[in-house]
Order: structure tokens, then C-alpha cells, then sequence
DNA sequence: AGCCTATGTTAACGATGACTAACGTCCTCG
DNA sequence: CGAGGACGTTAGTCATCGTTAACATAGGCT
């Protein structure tokens, strides 16, 4: 009541569809009126949601980076030793990449069809989920230097992130064993 | 003189430059002028060289997955025993990798730009490289059953591929870190 | 009832961008 | 030397696609 909340439906339903349609066919590759389509209206109707195409981007784009953050500084609050933390962090970005295995995939590649502001915006909060990843790695591991625990954590969110790409397992086996291969891959530094 | 040899350097020129280009803004992203100015000429000049826009694509990247696959096929080959094969292959993997971030990215985001006729072809290539991998996991580790190996080597993929995301330490330092990453997750299944 | 807003629809418009045409130039080879 | 092919150039063409315009309709509020 007070701000501006209640009209969650309809931009959320396009929103996922147009995730949907990127991550198959990559931003460029997805016309208005496919998205259109996917939710049942057909084409210039989705201007009445959005200013543009690239809005719809921006604000997947966005959205997905700033839950991700939001997310893993959460974790790492809420652990006690940085062992913990980092155990949270690693459970957090496979849970994340195996229930939005679309959203990973937009993320990962149409980020630079994004205008300047936005890339920027969304860059900046891929960096500082980057460093919550790297004090982490750096309290568990005094001796890691940054650039190798950047570097570290970047391998990691690769393989996290090629859920997308198996996905033959079901989920709480594929989950495990992301987790398992994740720790190790740490624990080899 | 026999068959059809004699004619590497422009191709070649023309293919690397469109692969740069490629993987910083994407196939859509790029356009067939932008990838001959990167080459000195300017654009429907590359007609005389490549049937189409489409078809540079298709070689890049048919290129890039029988590299793979070969190379894969040639290191098992020459190792002694699984450890030794799987070994070989980490390091295959990495020093492509590293030596060819623009490749691994455009791999991984463009398959879909492609003609079904095509995309089905890298995909046959990408199905067997990883079946080599699975191959010669299950050898090292006979527990493993298939569906887990396939999955393990796309992680191990994704691991190893992150290179184009950080690539801030000098190449030797990087190629130490992902082998022994990939090693550690390995054997954490 | 009567209006206003939210939400659609279809028909242009305009830009972009891949591709083709028509035309030059040099290098090679008979 | 002179013809032909390899390689470029610039100026169209044509399709695609994002976006806007003009026009409906349905539901809530006064």
C-alpha cells in the first residue's frame, strides 16, 4: 500500500518466459513476438510492461546478480568459522544454478548485450560476489593470495555453473555432486 | 596440388579475427563490416572468402570440436594407464583453453546461431569428446557409473573453461591452479 | 450510467544488417 | 603483351525486427 508494491503476475510470467527464450536461443536470437507468444499475448503488448526489449534484459540481468550477492552475503553471515561459511557459499551457488539453469545460462552469456549503464551495474555485483567468495576462500586458506583465490572461485562457478549443459542426473544427486567436486577442486589449491 | 591445398593466410586471418570479435559480443552482436575492418578490409569483401556470415560460424566451431576431439583421442592413446590418460587430458584440456579463450567462449555461446544441419555436427563432435572422458574415467574409477562420469567431465569442462572469466594470473601459474583443481574435484567423486 | 485506466490488437514505420551487383585493379601465365 | 582470375570497393536491395500509432474492450470507482 504504502510504496508501490501488488502487480507481481504478469511482468514476473513474462520475465521467466523471456529467460526461457534467451537462454535456448541467446537475446539476439528471440523476437518480441516469440516472448510475446510464450505468455499468450501476441507482440507489441509487452510494451505495455516494458520500455524495451533491453529493459527486459536488464532487469533479468540485474535481478539475477543481486540475488546471487544478496544471497551468498547472507550464507556467509550467517556461518560461524569460515569453514562453515564457505560450505554455505558452495550449497548456495549449486542450489541457485540447479533451480535456474536458464537464468545461469542468460547470465553467463548475453551480459554484453547490455547497454553500458547496465553491464556496468551488473559487472559491479558480480565483482563483489566475487570478493564475499574470495575473503571467504582467504580466511579458510591464510596462505591463498588474492588473485589465486580470484582465480580459484571463478573455476568453481564454472563448474557449478555447467549444470545447464548435464542435467542427467536428478537433483539431489547432481547436487551432491557439484558439492563434493566443488570442495575438492578447494581443497587441491 | 593434389587435392585442394594452397590458400591458408587470409582464411585464417579472416576466422581468428571473427572469433575475437565473436567472443566479445556475441555472433548477433557483431557485424559483417566490424569483421572486415578487423582484417584491414571492408565488408562484403569477405564474400570472396567465406559463403556467408553463417558459414565462418560453422567453420570456427566444427574447427574447435574436432580439434578437441582429436587431441582428446590422440592423448588417451598415448598414456600408458587410466591416471596417466586422465592426466593427459586435463592438460589438454587446459593448455586449449588457455591458449584459446576466445574459442572456448564463442563454443560455449554461439552453438545455437548455427544452421540444425550444423549444430548437430559440432554437437556429435562435443558428444564424443565427452564420451572419451568417460571412457577413461570409468577406468580410473570403476565404481563410476555413467550417467555420474557424464556429469563429472561436464564440471571438470566447466572448471577448466572458466579461464576466459579471470585469466589474471600469467599463464603457468593458471595452468597449475585449474590442473590441480581439476584433479582435486576429480577425485573428490 | 459514465469515465478512466489497464491491457490488448493490428498496421505502419524506420533502422539495421546480411547479401548481391557492377565495377576496378593487379598479378600471373600462355 | 594481353587475357583471366583473385581480390577489393561502393552502392544498392530486401528481410527482419524493434518500436510506435491508432484503435478496441473490459472492469472498477464516483
Amino acid at each position: 500500500m504504502s510504496t508501490d508494491a501488488a502487480k507481481p503476475s504478469r511482468r514476473e510470467q513474462i520475465l521467466t518466459a523471456a529467460a526461457e527464450k534467451f537462454a535456448r536461443a541467446g537475446f539476439h536470437g528471440v523476437g518480441i513476438d516469440d516472448i510475446g507468444a510464450a505468455v499468450g499475448i501476441s507482440g507489441p503488448a509487452l510494451y505495455r510492461h516494458f520500455r524495451s526489449k533491453d529493459a527486459m534484459l536488464a532487469e533479468l540481468l540485474t535481478g539475477i546478480s543481486d540475488r546471487l550477492l544478496l544471497g551468498g552475503k547472507q550464507r556467509v553471515d550467517a556461518a560461524a568459522d569460515p569453514q562453515g561459511a564457505l560450505d554455505r557459499l558452495v550449497r548456495w551457488q549449486v542450489e541457485f544454478a540447479l533451480h535456474n539453469p536458464a537464468l545461469i545460462t542468460v547470465h553467463m552469456r548475453d551480459l554484453d548485450s547490455l547497454s553500458d549503464r547496465d553491464r556496468r551495474r551488473v559487472r559491479e555485483s558480480q565483482r563483489l560476489y566475487v570478493e564475499v567468495w574470495v575473503d571467504v576462500l582467504r580466511r579458510a586458506r591464510p596462505e591463498l593470495d588474492r588473485p589465486r583465490a580470484r582465480a580459484a572461485a571463478h573455476a568453481v562457478f564454472g563448474l557449478i555453473n555447467s549444470t545447464p549443459f548435464s542435467a542427467h542426473l536428478d537433483t539431489s544427486a547432481m547436487s551432491r555432486l557439484l558439492r563434493d567436486m566443488a570442495h575438492g577442486a578447494i581443497a587441491a589449491i
